[in-house]
DNA sequence: TACAAAATGTTGCAAAAACCACAAAAGGTG
DNA sequence: CACCTTTTGTGGTTTTTGCAACATTTTGTA
C-alpha cells in the first residue's frame, strides 16, 4: 500500500503514516470506472482516502435521477460521517468516475488512542479536524447560495462568494455550466436564459464558462 | 469565570479546563438580549461557547432582510471557522437572543500545543472534531432537503429524514411553521398551499406542527 | 481527421412558486 | 381580562421555473 501523501497526513513521516494505518485498519480496494465503492448510510462511518482516480457522490432519488453532491479528488476524503446520509426517499453513495484507488480508514479507531502510536494520531486528528472544517465551510457556503429563492439571487450569491475569494470582478467557473446548474440546483436551461437576461441588463456578461460581473453593486 | 461544563471540554476535569482556559486565551463577555455578539468575516476566525442565555447566526441582506441561519444554546458552540461568511452583499452575524454570556477561544492557539496542557489538548481537539462533525452532518442535511426543486419535494425530503430519526410516521416540528418555511427556504404561503394539498392527496397530514406520514411510501 | 459524446444555446408551454393582502386563531404580558 | 404580537390559514395574480425538444458548438478520442 503506498504511503499516502494527502491533507490527513501532512507532518506526520513516511515510517509514522505506515504505524497509523495498522492502527487506523487502512484497507486499499480498486475499482473500475463507474463501480460503486459505498453506500452512505452504515451506521459505522466510512471514511475513504482517493489515493488515484475521482470519487463522486451520487444522490439517487427512487425515479432513478441521478445528482452529483461532491466530487473527491486525488488525495482527497469523502465520509459519510460529516457529509450526507440515505434517507428512506434517496439513496446515496460514492461511486469511481476513473478508475480508482481507495483506502478506507475504521473510523471508531480516530477516537481510540493505541499505545504505540499516539504522538502521530494526535497530529492525525488535527488533519483531520482542518479537513473537516474545510468541508463544513464548504457545505454552509452552498446552503447560503441554494437560500435565495430565484435563479438570479443564486448565481449572483455565487458571484459574490467569486469574486470575493478571486479578488477580480472576472472569474472563471471550475465546472461546466451544465455541472453549475446542479450545483445550484435548478434547470439547466432556466439558468441559461436567466444568463441572457443578466446579460441583456448590463449585470452579468457570460462567455461559457468566464463570468464578468459589471459592477460590484450589483452582487 | 465559569468552568464549562460544554462538549468541547468534555471528558476533561475542571483542573484541566482551567489550563486550557490559558491556552486557549478564553474571555468571558457578557452582551444584552439582542446586542451584535460578533461579525462572521474576520480574518483570524471567532470561536465562540454560549455559558448562558442564547446566540442566533443572522444573515442580513442589503434590503435589510434578516434569515436566521443557525441557533446556538447553552454549552453550545459557534464559529465563522467552519460554517458561514459574510459576503459583499450579505451580512452576516453572530446576535444575543436573550441576555447572554459567551467564552471566546483563540481559534489558532487550537493547533499550537502548549508545553502544559498537551494531554488535554489533544482531548479537546478530539472533541472539537466530533462537534465540526456534527455541525457538518446538519449542514450536509440540509443541503440534502435545498436540492430539492419544489416545495413539495423539499417538505418530503424534511418528512423522510425526521421519520427516520424519530422511528415514527408522526413527528412534530421543532419550530413554528413561519420558520419551517425560512429553514426551507421557499413562501410560507406557498408551502401552506403546498401541505394543504398534500393532505388532500392523503400524503401527509398537518395539524399545526404535528406532521403525520400516511404512507412510507411516499417519502 | 473523423466520429461520437458532451456541453452550450434557444424556445414554447405548462406548472409551480413568489408576492401580496387579508382574516382568524393562538400566545404572551401587564 | 384586554391588548398586542405572532402564528396560522387562505386565495388571487404575476413571475419564475421546470420540462421537453431541438440546433449548434466544443471536446475527447479512436
Amino acid at each position: 500500500m503506498k504511503v499516502l501523501n494527502c491533507p490527513l497526513f501532512s507532518n506526520i513521516r513516511a515510517e509514522e503514516v505506515k504505524k497509523l494505518y495498522i492502527c487506523l485498519r487502512a484497507k486499499e480496494v480498486k475499482f473500475e470506472q463507474g463501480a460503486e465503492i459505498c453506500a452512505y448510510d452504515s451506521g459505522k462511518g466510512v471514511l475513504g482516502v482517493v489515493t488515484s482516480g475521482e470519487v463522486v457522490i451520487k444522490k439517487i432519488d427512487p425515479n432513478g435521477n441521478s445528482t452529483i453532491l461532491d466530487h473527491i479528488q486525488k488525495n482527497g476524503v469523502f465520509s459519510d460521517v460529516f457529509a450526507f446520509t440515505s434517507t428512506e426517499v434517496n439513496f446515496i453513495g460514492a461511486y469511481a468516475s476513473l478508475p480508482t484507488t481507495v483506502v478506507f480508514l475504521d473510523y471508531p479507531s480516530v477516537f481510540k488512542r493505541c499505545e504505540n502510536a499516539c504522538e502521530y494520531h494526535s497530529t492525525f486528528v488535527e488533519n483531520f479536524l482542518k479537513i473537516v472544517i474545510e468541508k463544513s465551510k464548504t457545505l454552509s457556503q452552498r446552503v447560503e447560495i441554494l437560500s435565495n429563492k430565484t435563479i438570479r439571487e443564486k448565481v449572483l450569491s455565487y458571484a459574490s462568494i467569486a469574486v470575493k475569494n478571486s479578488g477580480s470582478l472576472t472569474f472563471t467557473l471550475p465546472m461546466s455550466l451544465t455541472s453549475f446548474a446542479e450545483y445550484l440546483c435548478v434547470d439547466r436551461s432556466a439558468m441559461m436564459r436567466e444568463l441572457k437576461k443578466l446579460s441583456s441588463q448590463g449585470v452579468l456578461k457570460t462567455n461559457k464558462r468566464v463570468f464578468t460581473v459589471l459592477d460590484k453593486k450589483y452582487i
